[in-house]
RNA sequence: GCGGGCAUAGUGUAGUCUGGUAUCACAUAGGCUUGCCAAGCCUAUAACCCGGGUUCAAAUCCCGGUGCCCGCACCA
């Protein structure tokens, strides 16, 4: 389906629609509606259930959304967010100073004041990449993060997060205090983050109000000890660096301890790999031949990841690859700015070791573009219908409850109901027009299953009190009695948790 | 930010050039009928993105704004 087609069949759903609709909508900002919100939930329940599940010792943090002046700066988001940007007088295409300045000093434009920037333009004489004239400006500071006025006088300065990683970090000392004082820790937030992207687009894609679903998992550099033999004979869709560089697009799939052995991988991140691309295959039911894990080259990845692969689902309503999550390896970067930023030193001691500053390795997951993802991917027609397979424990409804004729049906069927949702079932009932468009309502819902309350369910006789299952993938039904109903239904909806045994 | 395109009921659209009661379908709600996969008939609700201008009269022409789509740029 195409980008425009997917949306309004989201937004007539009552799936998300833009903010601020009725004042005209507001760029990069989305509601979710009912079905949205609760798909959402799910969502990250699916990936806290599966990232958090890996070990013991990964735990889920709420930090707060807002960050002290200080903690920006030493994360580097102050200074690399406030990307000094140039304009060009003739034509207003925008650049970031450090493309202009790429080929006369390639070391970058750190520390450099506005002026002395504009120097080394004219000085080099270098013109506008789109337009060609000499008429670049002077350049003038741009920061994706969206700052706050702080405490009474509003003098101080805050900042939404412009990532929810940095609140793990923050809280690394605390979580080693209040925890086992071993490694590796896992720190996993669930949250918003915010940037004030200068071209929202692509609706869920790039907003300026987003949710990050992130573990980061502190080690120790000498050794990160993992069950490697579990994930060995996994194959992996990978696009390296060097495949890259051969013009190739398509990924090529190599054994786990191929990676490490040949690949020159660590078995700690190829582990976390494996487990990664298992979640989107095999929990969000992504296709096998639509996901690519896609190496970033030196100059691509920032420069304190030291391994990064981004995993990428090929989506058609953006005709083409688009990045839902990542891996990378961060080594100490965060910690040691942290460490100089506050003056605290974050090393710690593990029993009979010598003092240390973790690694960190940091599973990144962008919620929103997985439910327009999970839209695209599973939600398409079939002939004359529309279905939305999600896996069933995704389903913001999880069984549609009707009666076959709503004055004989009704009362029994909205009993029915009632109890289903007892049962902490997502159960819907619907009454309207005919039976054959409440299933296609359903259908478009993502409802997994639908249940029927006919004569037969009335009248005594060997089928009493029971009533028609109907299965939404196969359109296949059953007659199921009402006492089993509760735990068939129940038993697709609890997420799958990675074996660890 | 740049260039191009677009904006009409919940959704998809006709009408815009050539100003004069806004078209159709689906969806939604109610009724009759039917009774296990979007059936039929009747009824109802429902729209010209926002602001200004020209005109007796603006969805239509003019100006400004906003939003969306595609490409470029940006996305540590």
């Amino acid at each position: 389906m195409k980008n425009d087609e997917l949306f309004a069949l989201l937004r007539r759903r009552g799936v998300l629609w833009p903010s601020a609709e009725i004042y005209g909508g507001t760029q990069g900002l989305y509601d979710y509606g009912p079905l949205g919100f609760s798909l959402k939930r799910r969502l990250e329940e699916a990936w806290a259930a599966w990232f958090v599940g890996l070990s013991h010792d990964y735990h889920l943090i709420e930090p707060a959304e807002i960050l002290p002046e200080a903690v920006v700066r030493a994360s580097g988001h102050l200074e690399n967010f406030t990307d000094p940007e140039v304009t060009c007088d003739s034509c207003h295409s925008a650049f970031r100073a450090e493309t202009i300045l790429e080929k006369v000093r390639p070391e970058g434009v750190d520390g450099l004041a506005p002026e002395q920037i504009a120097e080394i333009v004219s000085a080099n004489h270098l013109k506008c990449p789109t337009c060609g004239s000499l008429t670049l400006s002077v350049p003038r500071p741009f920061n994706l993060m969206f700052g706050v006025d702080w405490g009474v006088t509003g003098k101080e300065r805050a900042y939404l997060r412009p990532e929810t990683a940095q609140g793990s970090y923050l809280s690394f000392s605390r979580m080693w205090d209040v925890g086992r004082r071993a490694l590796p820790l896992g720190i996993a937030v669930i949250g918003k983050a915010y940037r004030n992207e200068i071209a929202p687009r692509q609706v869920l894609f790039r907003m300026r109000a987003f949710t990050q679903a992130e573990l980061q998992v502190f080690f120790d550099p000498a050794g990160f000890a993992v069950p490697f033999d579990r994930v060995r004979e996994d194959s992996l869709p990978v696009l390296r660096v060097e495949r890259r560089e051969r013009g190739e697009e398509t990924p090529e799939m190599i054994r786990a301890d191929d990676l490490v052995r040949s690949g020159g991988l660590p078995e700690f991140y190829v582990y976390h790999l494996v487990h990664t691309v298992r979640f989107f295959r095999d929990v969000l039911h992504y296709p096998a031949d639509r996901i690519r894990l896609y190496e970033k080259s030196d100059k691509e990845r920032a420069f304190y990841n030291r391994i990064q692969f981004d995993v990428e689902v090929r989506l058609d309503s953006l005709g083409g690859y688009k990045e839902l999550g990542a891996v990378h390896y961060r080594g100490d970067y965060d910690l040691t700015r942290h460490s100089q930023g506050s003056g605290k030193d974050l090393s710690v001691h593990p029993t009979g070791r010598e003092p240390l500053l973790p690694h960190v390795l940091e599973m990144t997951f962008g919620v929103d573009r997985n439910i327009w993802g999970l839209a695209d991917v599973h939600l398409g027609k079939e002939g004359e219908r529309t279905v939305w397979k999600l896996p069933s424990y995704l389903a913001p409804v999880a069984v549609g409850v009707f009666p076959l004729i709503g004055k004989e049906h009704g009362a029994y069927a909205l009993a029915l109901t009632d109890e289903l949702a007892g049962w902490g079932i997502a159960a819907q009932y619907d009454d309207g027009s005919s039976i054959g468009k409440r299933y296609a309502r359903m259908d478009e819902a993502g409802a997994p299953f639908c249940v029927t309350v006919d004569g037969e369910t009335l009248a005594d006789g060997p089928a009493k009190d029971s009533v028609t299952l109907r299965q939404r993938d196969s359109r296949a039904q059953e007659r199921v009695p009402r006492s089993e109903l509760g735990n068939r239904i129940l038993s697709g909806l609890r997420p799958p948790r990675p074996s660890r045994a």
